[in-house]
DNA sequence: GCCATGGCTAGTA
DNA sequence: GCCATGGCTAGTA
């Protein structure tokens, strides 16, 4: 089978801007949202090349079970930056993590 | 071959 | 805990 297309980090990158602050996605669902339905660990591996982490908020990208994933910079800090945005933790789990969590469809 | 994932199975307690 | 998955990098020939 050839392969005809390929994820762009760029539109994951884009896709990080229409979560709002105190909402999370998931790896997953940014995968099937762009349409590349087994690709969440690839949706990880370019999230960890973040190029500007400053304006891109991969910080509100977690694991689809609703514990904090992984983080460049450590997920403390990520569990720090998510906290300041409303978010409440029960150790690694995210309180509420199905209210919180985007529809692939209010991703897109 | 590594990895910021996720789904599924075996098998413990 | 195993392994399929997709994108990437190092490093062989």
């Amino acid at each position: 089978m050839k392969k005809t297309s390929t994820l762009k980090a760029k539109e994951v990158y884009d896709m990080l801007h229409h979560i709002p602050e105190g909402r999370v996605t998931t790896y997953e669902d940014l995968a099937a949202a762009l349409g590349f339905p087994r690709a969440s660990r690839a949706i990880g591996r370019i999230l960890h090349n973040n190029p500007n982490p400053i304006v891109v908020p991969c910080h509100r990208v977690v694991m689809s079970d609703g514990t904090i994933g992984g983080y460049a910079f450590g997920q403390a800090r990520k569990k720090q930056i998510l906290t300041q945005e409303g978010v409440r933790f029960f150790g690694n789990s995210m309180a509420n993590f199905s209210r919180l969590r985007l529809t692939v469809a209010e991703l897109r």
